[in-house]
DNA sequence: ATCGTACATCGCAATTGAACGATAAGACTA
DNA sequence: TAGTCTTATCGTTCAATTGCGATGTACGAT
């Protein structure tokens, strides 16, 4: 079960009471967002760590960016350090493989009902 | 790219011009809500169709399950059809093996960065 | 014909999300 | 020190989401 979402999932990453698919749909929604999607990609990209060149590659202010950054950072997905004036950001593959891993194990789950029924 | 977000996914599964990225993030939108993974992995678990034994599993008012079941249908990955007084909802299997197949392409996209670089 | 059950939809309130511009903070450079 | 460049954060705006109760609708049964 999850125990419903209101406030809007409160406290999430440090609670010990996170069910599975609270944990799951909290990773899911960081990447439920095309501009994070690509976020992504660009860093799997370029394994040098940027960030000013994820801004200049999408349609969006350096502000919305830096938002989207945060998030995927909240999710846990990148990693980001800083380096001189500016900050390095890269993903972190034991995280990507641990949501691709839960994401795997889901679809399993859901195999057995192969065939539809309406 | 994506060309921006704004005005919220618009027109969304009408339209041809939906990038990758966007048409994963909607699936995804879909999925990342602990209420409809759960609705997911009961309409798995029973190969029959329910609906109302959906509301009785889940701590949420009738209403709102009705709500996340029209999310999930409209993003495809449900079916639901009318049986008498009650409605039949399923998994779409074709809908949920398409998505399953691109998250797959995605994170395999990912994987030649397998060393973090910060 | 009327009642009850089962869903869907509407309307509402509260919260969150997405986007932006403006500003602050930090680090090099001259 | 002053100036520039890079990024984070603040404050704001508008739209979307989440949740609920109430109402509507459709079907079956009485």
């Amino acid at each position: 079960m999850y125990d419903k979402c209101l406030p809007a999932m409160p406290a999430a990453a440090d609670s010990a009471f996170e069910t599975d698919s609270t944990q799951l749909a909290r990773r899911l929604k960081a990447l439920a967002h095309p501009a994070r999607l690509s976020i992504i990609e660009i860093l799997a990209e370029r394994d040098e760590c940027i960030c000013g060149e994820i801004v200049a590659d999408l349609p969006l202010a350096q502000s919305t960016v830096s938002q989207h950054l945060k998030a995927l950072k909240e999710a846990g997905l990148v990693q980001g350090s800083v380096d001189g004036p500016r900050t390095c950001y890269c993903l972190d593959p034991a995280a990507v493989a641990a949501l691709e891993d839960d994401l795997g194990a889901f679809f399993d789950d859901l195999s057995p009902t192969a065939a539809d029924c309406c």
